[in-house]
DNA sequence: TCAATACCTGCAACCGGGTTGCATCATTTA
DNA sequence: TAAATGATGCAACCCGGTTGCAGGTATTGA
């Protein structure tokens, strides 16, 4: 599937930025902050428009938003099976303490965890720190 | 143990705010931001203040640090077991998806994971999301 | 007990990520 | 191709986090 369907299957309009940080995104290993696409896309948008393309992305399913550990944004692209504002998969982040990398990881099996009487359970997530391959 | 000890104990000069600040961690079943403190706290002291406590407190082990699903910090205390510069336990926490507040939860096994070959992990932390007793 | 010292505090100022309003421009649809 | 809907750029703002520095306070050791 192209990009551009990628987009338009999750009801946004095709535009040169958005194929271009898709594309970003889907290329990445690592989850990218607002920053990392600003200096990967130098004079493609404004920083007010990437920072909308990555908001519409992650409300339309195409990205998720991960904070790192000093609560800044970084998107990465979720798995296809992901639709428009219901993310329900069990994720597992790992984050390098060293470089401070997000990295996606997949295939985490989580148990069922018991919450106190009174707490409804919607999502977990397994976040992993550590150092990553390349500070290691 | 006084709360002053508590101060000593971990390298700390005993000063007022930093007594009722920890007092008010200590009393609290969530964490809290700095704002929360310093809306507890009115004139106690100067935002920056309560800014460098809370990080000392971190620092020497007498709190820990988690970040909301903003990216803002909050702050809860340890248990007594944590000791200066390593929060050595494995932490679950509850954020509620409607209020935003955090909850630190006792006694939640982690199972081993695995990382990717060449990743060094050192600490776990789960994140559970979904509405608290106040919300549901 | 008191001076010396090391540390804590307040103020001012700055930084960076996140966010909104609005006018303009581009994509989509009929 | 024109109308409608949505995307973009700019300017400006917010808020949490953070630093430098001058002045004040808790601790120490004589």
């Amino acid at each position: 599937m192209t990009l551009k369907d990628r987009l338009r299957e999750h009801g946004l309009r095709v535009t040169a930025t958005r194929l271009a940080v898709l594309e970003l995104l889907r290329n990445s290993t690592k989850a990218l902050a607002q920053t990392d696409v600003e200096r990967a896309l130098p004079d493609q948008a404004d920083r007010v428009t990437l920072f909308r393309v990555l908001q519409a992305f992650e409300e339309a399913g195409l990205a998720h938003k991960i904070m790192d550990a000093h609560g800044v944004a970084r998107y990465a692209c979720c798995a296809s099976s992901c639709s428009a504002g219901h993310h329900h998969d069990v994720h597992a982040h790992f984050r390098c303490s060293d470089c401070g990398d997000v990295y996606c990881l997949d295939n985490v099996d989580l148990p069922k965890v018991k919450v106190p009487a009174g707490f409804e359970l919607k999502e977990s997530h397994l976040e992993l720190e550590g150092r990553c391959k390349s500070c290691a």
